[in-house]
DNA sequence: TTGCTCCTCACGTCACGTGAGGTGGC
DNA sequence: TTGCTCCTCACGTCACGTGAGGTGGC
């Protein structure tokens, strides 16, 4: 065990480890704690940023939901909502509803994107084909 | 016909029914002119923008291609080439290869992309079920 | 001690949002 | 003439990017 410190709470991890396995800039992640979305629960004695294995699966949800198109407001509030349900609390019935609302709209704007997904990828194809035929015909006008 | 001056050129449409008809703000409509991206086929006499419905396609074409995160700069150039392409022009070798490299890259992205809306869509669903649980909850609060 | 990693400002940027004040066109 | 739609500035905002200058820890 490298953290005996941290008791059972698992390895802690430096702000460039969890960039390299969650995939966001370093910039991206301490943005997220400035603005209270994701903060580490820990620092070194040194002030070094540490990350608990469940902080990472929080950048994780954030990340995935990105294209959701949430803003960071919303993203706290929801993240807010599901942390303290979690938690076993009894929610108010606006906070209900805006849990309900969040899901609704996720649900929504998959749907959305899952369409746009579709489209893009048969304009990717197209696009690959012409890049392609681009090519051909580049060579028959160096041939020509 | 409604309009006999433009010809074979079909109807033109103000940038309000273009909004509607394709999802994008007026303001984000009139960036993508600023930027060279999307422009409008002409201009009324009162200085009204004036789109065909190839614009409009453009401008779907635009929208469907947001999510992969190419920049403005990056659409423009992509566009550029594929009318030029279109055009039938004869593309120079360095031309080609970034028709290819962006093809190539808008495939990987909507791969990535695919995989991330499988993700939140899972996630959508585990929210709907705690806002519903979250709600029972509410109610059983309420009545003890 | 050297190197790599991290730290905090703080200004810059991209893609728009949001009025303010004014005009076009059925 | 009224009302709705459009116009051009121009400042504001959100989510970061990008150095500058300095320190931590194996």
């Amino acid at each position: 065990m490298s953290n005996s410190a941290t008791g059972t709470a698992g390895a802690l991890h430096q702000i460039g480890e969890v960039a390299d396995q969650v995939g966001l800039s370093l910039r991206t992640i301490r943005y997220y704690e400035e603005v209270g979305i994701a903060p580490p629960s820990g620092r070194s004695v040194g002030g070094f940023r540490l990350y608990t294995d469940d902080d990472i699966e929080r950048l994780r949800v954030v990340k995935s939901f990105k294209p959701l198109k949430f803003t960071l407001d919303e993203m706290r509030d929801l993240l807010g909502l599901r942390d303290r349900f979690e938690a076993g609390e009894v929610l108010t019935a606006d906070e209900v509803d805006r849990l309900g609302a969040y899901a609704g709209t996720a649900a929504d704007r998959s749907e959305q994107l899952r369409d746009q997904l579709q489209a893009v990828e048969s304009l990717a194809r197209v696009l690959a084909g012409q890049a392609g035929a681009a090519r051909r015909g580049a060579v028959r006008g160096r041939r020509s």
